[in-house]
DNA sequence: AGACATAGGTTCAATGAACGAACTTACGAT
DNA sequence: ATCGTAAGTTCGTTCATTGAACCTATGTCT
């Protein structure tokens, strides 16, 4: 269903994914939750993405099974959108074409992606260059590269200068008092 | 340009990617490119496509250096497209993609990936599972596996049951003589 | 109490992309 | 002269995306 008339003739499992997360902005919604982005505000600063097209995305890929939508306050409800294990399972399909992107189309190296253990690389396939251990994401730290914009204008991209674990929650920074 | 509004916020080399890749239909044409395809028709009859997206993809791959036109024949002049070295470069990304297809879509394996030198099966990040080899894209054979419909309807399916080697050119059935 | 702020949405009119059918061009074969 | 083929273009309809405006429930400031 997720690209209107799907890819119904092909059988290819390349295909079926894509069904899924083939649609536009789907997939930086699933890097923005890999990242730690939970929050439908974070999402819409982050990526500058239409409401009504984020509230889509947000709705099927949590019917995917690629985001879980939980309350994480009563009164004023508020939920968050978590990425489960499903969702985290698309991340060698980011790191490839990250890679690609950054080979193809933009050389810079705007992330490091580190092994928490050891402190080595993260190879774009998943083993850390330093110890060879082929690392879970929940074991990956996301750090700026040296050519990463360090005074980004929405308060998501700034959160994400820190180094930070990847799946664990966003921090952004508390809203500042009115003047 | 791709994505007709792109992704200019994102400082980000995955959306880089996905500006050049990310339309509806683009990584299904790159699949069936790396898997040998170059003719018009054959594109057509594969994905089901649209024919004027399949202009419109043709036209952008080739812009994006993804695909390269050819002329084939004169007389009357007719082109195909082969892939180039960054369109093969994508095929980690079909890769990943088709694993997390198979693995949280859809567990059918419908096709198999092997070493042309040794006959090992090639892992979904191209090692070699029997030599250990890094396998190039070009020393991949790609043979049916257990779950593909062994009769399927369009010839290029049917041309993509014999076992060969990517990025080859696909040898199609000469069209039957007329009744 | 009233005004404003915050989070997480929905609604809607305008635009753009995709779809599918029909048509075109340039040839070769019967 | 007609048919067939490969590689397209054109066009009217439908569907998706966009951006702005609005909505709801609650908390906070004065």
């Amino acid at each position: 269903m997720a690209l209107g008339k799907d890819y119904v003739t092909q059988e290819c499992s390349i295909a079926r994914a894509l069904e899924v997360v083939g649609e536009r902005w789907t997939l930086l919604v699933v890097r923005d939750a890999i990242y730690g982005v939970r929050r439908y505000n974070d999402f819409l600063a982050h990526l500058g993405i239409p409401r009504a097209v984020l509230s889509a995305r947000l709705r099927t890929l949590t019917e995917e099974g690629i985001l879980e939508k939980r309350r994480y306050q009563e009164s004023p409800p508020r939920d968050e959108y978590v990425v489960t294990e499903r969702g985290a399972a698309l991340w060698p399909v980011l790191r490839a074409l990250g890679r690609w992107g950054r080979e193809h189309v933009d050389a810079h190296r705007l992330r490091l992606f580190l092994h928490a253990d050891c402190g080595g690389e993260v190879e774009p396939y998943g083993k850390c260059a330093a110890c060879g251990t082929l690392v879970p994401v929940a074991d990956v730290v996301m750090v700026p590269g040296p050519e990463l914009d360090s005074a980004p204008a929405d308060p998501v991209s700034r959160a994400l200068l820190r180094p930070k674990r990847l799946l664990e929650p966003l921090e952004t920074e508390p809203p500042q008092p009115a003047h």
